[in-house]
DNA sequence: CCATTATTAAACAAAGTTGTTGAACGACAG
DNA sequence: CTGTCGTTCAACAACTTTGTTTAATAATGG
């Protein structure tokens, strides 16, 4: 009866999620930025530190943070004048989850995971397979 | 003595796949474009039906084609009038060993991948791990 | 000869991105 | 009081992206 009410919120569910890979590719979609998440990934860093690398302004580099906070990549806490950042990969799994359904296709890699997946192919439960027939238009 | 040679190779190399890494994650960061190589994952399509789900005209989404036909996601074989486009998913792998590096930080999720790259760790040679000391600044 | 076909090209507008500079903030040291 | 500090904000320019519409292309079928 609330089956059109599921599918609306599972088409909400959808629509967030390829929201969230749209912010999320994007911000990783600059050098600049790669290259933040590199110095984070060391250790904590304050803007300024950030922003040491690259010859621009310092209010350029601040919003290039600005783009990695709001794809979530980034924890921001203010302890007065300075603003330490640290890394948050786990929006990174989004990414990954995604690239994972196309793993398959570059079947000349039989490294590593590949195998892994071959193995789980073979037996009864694939334990996380995205849906295997995905309709155009569908889940982005 | 030609050392400054090959750092300058070195980091015309590295620059090059920053800038792969640049086109791949753009391309990546649309919807629309993410439907259509969901679509070619099913079979090869024409650009008419790549289209076909979109509200849009043919034109934009012939430049959607074209910009992931420019990432090297899609490779085209023009069959008089009709063109025909395959996913070529190879280039993925290279956004995949991107992600690689950040694993390692998002630990809660314990599942698949991560019990491998887990179980590799304890073994004497792991197989790719990405370079343990990124300097700020370098390599993207 | 003319329309149909699948697709790109060209010209344009609206919107977004990325950089710049200059100003503001508000505790703390002088 | 007055600077200084690390940072963001606002206003602006240059460029890129993404959509639109209209036209070009060139073999094939009538």
């Amino acid at each position: 009866m609330n089956d059109s009410l599921s599918v609306l919120s599972f088409n909400i569910m959808v629509e967030s999620e390829s929201l969230q890979l749209d912010t999320l590719f994007n911000a990783l979609g600059d050098p600049t930025r790669r290259g933040m998440l590199r110095q984070l990934a060391e250790r904590e860093r304050t803007v300024t530190e950030l922003a040491a690398p690259y010859d621009m302004s310092l209010a350029a580099a601040s919003r290039h943070v600005k783009v990695l906070e709001s794809a979530g990549l980034i924890r921001r806490e203010v302890r007065w004048r300075t603003h330490y950042c640290r890394l948050n990969a786990e929006p990174l799994s989004a990414a990954q989850n995604w690239l994972a359904f196309y793993q398959r296709f570059w079947t000349d890699r039989l490294d590593l995971l590949d195998q892994i997946l071959r193995e789980e192919d073979a037996r009864p439960q694939p334990p996380a397979s995205p849906s295997p027939n995905p309709k155009p238009g569908e889940k982005t």
